[in-house]
DNA sequence: CTTCGTTCCTGGAAGC
DNA sequence: TGCTTCCAGGAACGAA
């Protein structure tokens, strides 16, 4: 699943392919992708527009376009976006075709089709879930004096804290669980029971796990693959996350599961605490 | 306000 | 072997 570190990846590998192209057509072959506006108006505005630059902004990918126009894409599990030679065969799972001037065309794919599409102008009415997005991993903004007092309000377990974009905007899953083993904190712990030291680490680790993801080009666990159809290589980094009764890398223990803010969870009894 | 459960969806794994 | 059931999870939403 697209966590921060893989729709950067997708970031850069789409970004030489696209960025200075020209949307000729828009072809939507499943609507209900599209959330803002209708998928009409989505396809009419987009067509004849010229694809600027790309950011990323915690799982989103914005798409800037001529004419104060933005393509907001969320890729939530299964979605990707691929650039796909025209002569080449179409892509699996193909949800919407972007035809582009030159030789290549951008798709979006998507197996489980919870992917989502929004096209907004700078006078738009704002989009829920991105503008509330928190401070990124990485950046001078996430600070113990930003989280601590967040983690003191909360009594729900603090791997759901982290989980939630409004706090830290990019953690998913897969993440989440890696940042915590090497943080030595329980997924299940309630935020408010973490002092500042054990927050200063867990900044520490989110950090580290999210460069070494972004490092290693993301985590393809099932199905992500970049713009280029590339896979990911830091599966083989991961301590806990997909190893559940597996033994622990640090200290040989078996690695525990548990639900844990609705999520499946793995960590280690003995490393975490 | 917070917290928790439900919903969406499909492929692949697990179970009988 | 072949069918059925379950599970994976990001985030919006509703209920308590």
């Amino acid at each position: 699943m697209p966590e921060l570190p893989e729709v950067e990846q997708v970031k850069k590998t789409l970004y030489p392919h696209v960025v200075g192209k020209k949307i000729n057509t828009v072809e939507i072959r499943l609507p209900r992708l599209i959330k803002y506006p209708t998928a009409e108006i989505f396809a009419e505005k987009l067509t004849g527009r010229t694809i600027t630059s790309i950011e990323r902004k915690g799982k989103y990918l914005r798409l800037n376009l001529d004419e104060n126009l933005y393509l907001l894409v969320h890729l939530r599990m299964t979605g990707a976006l691929l650039v796909i030679k025209k002569m080449a065969a179409e892509p699996l799972y193909a949800k919407i075709k972007f035809v582009l001037t030159g030789d290549e065309d951008l798709w979006f794919t998507d197996i489980r089709t919870f992917g989502t599409l929004y096209l907004i102008d700078h006078n738009d009415k704002n989009i829920e879930g991105y503008d509330t997005l928190g401070p990124e991993p990485l950046s001078k903004e996430l600070t113990v004096d930003y989280l601590a007092p967040i983690c003191s309000k909360k009594s729900a377990a603090i791997k759901g804290v982290i989980l939630d974009q409004k706090v830290i905007a990019g953690l998913g899953n897969i993440y989440a669980d890696e940042a915590l083993f090497a943080a030595g904190i329980l997924p299940q712990r309630p935020a408010n029971s973490l002092n500042k030291e054990e927050i200063a680490r867990l900044i520490e680790a989110v950090n580290a796990v999210i460069a070494q993801g972004i490092k290693n080009h993301g985590t393809t666990f099932r199905n992500y693959q970049d713009a280029d159809g590339n896979q990911g290589d830091n599966v083989k980094h991961l301590f806990v996350y997909g190893r559940k009764g597996e033994k622990c890398k640090v200290c040989g223990e078996t690695l525990c599961g548990l639900k844990v803010a609705g999520r499946g969870s793995t960590y280690c009894s003995k490393c975490q605490r």
